[in-house]
DNA sequence: TCATATTATGAAACCCGTTTCAAGTTGATT
DNA sequence: AATCAACTTGAAACGGGTTTCATAATATGA
């Protein structure tokens, strides 16, 4: 491969004019540039960006840990990252944590070696903290709480106000019996939500109602199935997120509830399925691109040293769909 | 940041016998190892991976161009991708194309000058065999048809197979006005299928009845609008691939039409929400996973000069589920 | 016209892990 | 004891773009 050397003699200048006219650094003869911008067209040399890299310690790249690149929550989040990234000259470098800390670890280590920009981590395992300081690359929290010394912004939405809604929407749909299937409380936002739900039950006077569920599809089906024995008189669920909500349909159509004449659901996150699939499905909406843009925003201002607002609360938003239904004597208590 | 040079100088040794110590190159005194491993652990020295990239000439990259992370196909793909890449100690740089052929060469020409060892190519721009070509760097390509002298391995599925299976399911389930929402013609594998389709209505001497419909959700609901209007006595519907499907789902169901008893559908390529959404999608199955890995490990293969292996042509099947049916009077011609 | 300031330019150092090559050491063989 | 082989080890070169620093050349001002 063609290196600057080649290049600068075939010009018949030195290496630094060469670096200095491809990067504008600083002034050169306008014959010489010619020269050398000549001998770019024809050899058609490219800069080693590895090369670069070395030097500058900067390979304009950020790096993206997430759980897992299929749920749509999270490529939401990383195709905004990725288009705010590739704007302003940076690629990103996707790393799958399975939500296995060893993995995510290695791919954090791996990642500061590479020179690697800054990270943006998706995950809160618990033991990440003392990795993600030792490696001292800048490190952007999105969705999640971990608080780190090299911790640059966190994004996240009002998980709190995004629980009351959610409640509040399905009393004023008339329902009575509401159960929350509620995310892993491990995660400081399944706890807001579910603290937001228990507002509700306490402003309505309801007994709180709720299972555990994580966030997946096939144990929404499980923990559905497990409501309706405990619960027959359920008549409002509140999903932990749009896929469980997904699985809440399936298992109650399969048994003949009508949705939502019978029952009303509603999901979190707004991803983009939730207004695919049908019924369309009423959810709380996390503006997931505006985090995934502000994410990369933040963490790309920092490294350029522009600006340095650190602490992102998004808003969230009732978006009412087919999956619940005003009715005309309101229930209000 | 601590280098090499400075664990040599704190272990009493050369940079040589540092980096002999951690690649196990050379046989090193035992005592010597000793006293290097201690300061490592010590300083908990990692080594600079840009700089091992810049002498070896590989960054230990693979780089996976896709036109969007958000179409569960192109991220099923990926996960694959990530899963096998990683397991043998390569990471990922995801670019998302958008169909972009600026961007796809962008992306190219970057991963090339990073060292990448290698590139996976979900895309077919016509125009962009020039600059794989240009850049040396082997690519494997998958789904898709380029054909570059770079090229390491050609990764797709049956779809010719697919295609008439797809229509023979409609036949046997008793259709007899069977429309196909064929995607981009440009796409080869997109033309198989519909050739494939065109088979089956010459046995079983049906008038070929088409509509074209590129593969996205919006689009899907267009046209079935189309659908409806120009043949109102349809009775089968093969949608492009499962999105498809599933906005031909959503606006038979709103106009009232029951599925599968008045309408049928079939969709393509098995993603994992055609077997969460309800009802659950009747589809042809590719196997997305097997491809993944299939294209990481025939790029990585290459790359350390294992195998040679550098066409594979993967099986579809049909995965009967809820929206065809097989009737009694079954309908053979 | 001379002295000083300014500018253009290349040599060399730098980033840092790896590898080559030659020198030094040890041990075996005769 | 002498010779040769085998092995350990470090100095130096390497990869390739960037930057510093000193020099040379030109320009400005007195």
């Amino acid at each position: 491969m063609i290196s600057i050397r080649d290049v600068a003699k075939m010009a018949g200048v030195s290496p630094s004019t060469v670096s200095r006219v491809m990067n504008g650094t600083a002034k050169v003869n306008e014959e010489k540039r010619q020269r050398v911008l000549n001998v770019i067209k024809e050899t058609g040399f490219k800069p080693n960006e590895t090369a670069r890299s070395l030097y500058k310690k900067s390979a304009r790249i950020i790096g993206v840990i997430l759980p897992n690149i299929q749920n749509p929550f999270f490529n939401g989040m990383a195709q905004a990252i990725e288009e705010e990234a590739y704007s302003r000259g940076y690629r990103l470098m996707l790393c799958n944590s399975d939500n296995n800390l060893e993995k995510e670890k290695n791919n954090i280590d791996l990642l500061s070696r590479m020179n690697a920009d800054g990270i943006i981590l998706l995950t809160n395992q618990d033991g990440i903290r003392e990795t993600i300081e030792k490696c001292k690359v800048p490190v952007v929290i999105l969705d999640r709480e971990v608080k780190a010394d090299n911790q640059v912004a966190c994004i996240r939405s009002d998980h709190y106000k995004g629980g009351r809604l959610a409640a509040e929407h399905l009393v004023r749909c008339g329902c009575r019996k509401i159960v929350n299937m509620r995310g892993d409380q491990a995660l400081s936002s399944a706890r807001d939500r579910f603290e937001g739900y228990l507002e509700i039950c306490r402003k309505y006077e309801m007994a709180p109602c709720y299972i555990d569920c994580r966030y997946s599809f096939r144990e929404g089906l499980k923990k559905t199935e497990e409501i309706l024995k405990l619960y027959p008189d359920v008549d409002g669920i509140i999903a932990g997120n749009d896929m469980v909500a997904m699985s809440v349909y399936k298992v109650l159509s399969k048994k003949g509830y009508r949705v939502p004449e019978d029952v009303q659901i509603i999901g979190y996150d707004n991803i983009s399925l939730s207004e695919l699939m049908t019924p369309e499905l009423t959810t709380i909406a996390q503006p997931i691109s505006d985090m995934g843009r502000a994410s990369a925003r933040a963490l790309i201002d920092y490294v350029e040293q522009k600006s340095n607002e650190d602490n992102y609360h998004f808003d969230v938003e009732l978006i009412q769909r087919d999956t619940t239904i005003m009715k005309e004597g309101g229930s209000r208590k």
